[in-house]
DNA sequence: TTCCTGACGCTCG
DNA sequence: GCGAGCGCCAGGA
């Protein structure tokens, strides 16, 4: 039983889409210490045009840490934005922690 | 069923 | 190089 089928199993409980799951399992492939765009995350879930609507789901993100939410940052390499506790500078904390941040602020 | 909103991206001025 | 505006898809009211 690998991780994934657990998470695909803890998102089976929810009332998710397919799209959203698709999206959700995209973030929870990031591997640490890597971050992806939401473009790039849009285009990983089978939807590359569907970055705006990527938000949405990452917004509605169950699990903030198991599904590595935070490695996902705009485009232009800016953090974006980040719903989960402690906001931006959580994310960012995270990040530089996990080696994708070389610095923070 | 339709309209509005959103953790964004790209193009144009 | 920077800022503003328009466009993209999906979900919620």
């Amino acid at each position: 039983m690998t991780a994934r089928k657990e998470i695909e199993r803890k998102l089976d409980q929810f009332e998710f889409t397919a799209f959203q799951r698709r999206v959700l399992l995209a973030c929870y492939g990031i591997k640490e210490g890597e971050t992806l765009s939401y473009k790039e995350l849009a285009k990983k879930a089978g939807s590359p045009k569907a970055y705006r609507a990527v938000g949405t789901v990452m917004k509605n993100n169950p699990f903030p840490i198991t599904i590595p939410c935070h490695r996902v940052i705009k485009s232009d390499g800016k953090i974006g934005n980040y719903s989960g506790t402690g906001g931006v500078e959580r994310k960012k904390e995270l990040l530089f922690k996990e080696g994708a941040l070389d610095k923070q602020d």
